[in-house]
DNA sequence: CATTTACACTAGCGCTTGCTTGGTTAGCCT
DNA sequence: AGGCTAACCAAGCAAGCGCTAGTGTAAATG
């Protein structure tokens, strides 16, 4: 009937699903609102998604994969420096949180609509992005910036700028820029550190 | 019909619905499984409850509600040090993530599903607990136990500890108590400050 | 003893759900 | 011109949904 494609129509479609997702959560969101919502019938749905289901799984790949692309871009674009690797990868979250927020808030608060199939697949995409959190951490503690247990301090760390999504407002007085640092001058030894 | 009363076995159903909440999802979870699960058939529900939402609602006021006593009385029994006091905060809310699990859980993930008029009800109790977290954070700050402003630091500490449902093992190796010292270690500048 | 109350039951109404079916349309390739 | 295909539509099915109405019953209350 249909295909697994990646046209920009899907593209489209998913960024829409999305917004839905967020709005009403993803039970709630009939196919009829979906379809309403992308200028389609409800029957025409059924030619871009396998289901309901794959919508949903479609919405979460994109939101993490382009977080995983953007981490990694922002490490390379940042001389070696453990502070600055650490402050980047901070300012890169608060970045993808911002430009692809609906579909990051659905990955935060919908994962447990996913089927097996789905959560398994996903879940591999996710460990990539937390395991290079927790490279650069272990820098950081190695460098003495930071103290405490390596994966600890990570699990910490990602809890509190995930739960960004629930209070921030971009419109504020925090750039991402600046709230990483805040975030880092709550954690870090003091500015100074000995030689 | 029925009434608003305050019955154990209210409290029981209360129990069981958080239980089943945190399984399905809120609106994945039928009157019909509710009622199986506790025993009764699904007419006899409504004898108990006016109707769905008032089951989620009582299921997230009861958790919050623990939360906050659990912390009042955690600071009552608290010589008056800034940093006992943060430790002690830090333990009772981790604590009360753990014995009332399933109530917070659903707090966390199902907030979104509350009605307006529950949602403005439990937003007052949330925001006292809260406003409890800034007080104990401020007077952190202004002993030099830890940096930063006030408010952002309740969020990101908040952010954190709340984060815990996610990969929190009780079994493991860290007691409610010593993943409050690592949280505290991590933040605070170093155990000798300088004059 | 008569009445009320608390709790549970059976039966089902009216509606919505995800998804299927069978068919049409417009644009592209040869 | 003829054929292929991606994209769409109208109609509707079977299942499941929250909730109600009306009834039964055992214990508490007057």
């Amino acid at each position: 009937m249909n295909v697994v494609n990646n046209s920009p129509r899907r593209r489209e479609l998913i960024r829409v699903a999305a917004q839905l997702f967020v709005q009403e959560g993803f039970d709630r969101t009939t196919v009829r609102m979906l379809a309403q919502e992308m200028g389609i019938k409800s029957g025409s749905l059924f030619h871009h998604f396998r289901d309901k289901q794959e919508i949903l799984c479609a919405v979460i790949e994109e939101g993490t994969h382009n977080a995983l692309s953007i981490a990694h871009e922002a490490l390379a674009q940042c001389d070696g420096g453990a502070e600055a690797r650490l402050h980047a990868m901070a300012r890169a979250h608060l970045e993808t949180l911002l430009t692809d927020r609906n579909a990051h808030v659905v990955a935060l608060y919908e994962w447990r609509r996913l089927d097996e199939a789905s959560r398994d697949h996903l879940g591999h995409l996710r460990d990539a992005y937390e395991q290079l959190w927790q490279e650069v951490i272990g820098d950081a503690l190695e460098a003495g910036l930071i103290r405490g247990d390596k994966f600890l301090v990570s699990r910490f760390v990602l809890g509190a700028l995930n739960w960004t999504v629930r209070w921030y407002d971009p419109a504020g007085a925090y750039s991402p820029d600046a709230l990483a640092s805040e975030l880092i001058g709550m954690l870090g030894a003091p500015a100074a550190t000995p030689a």
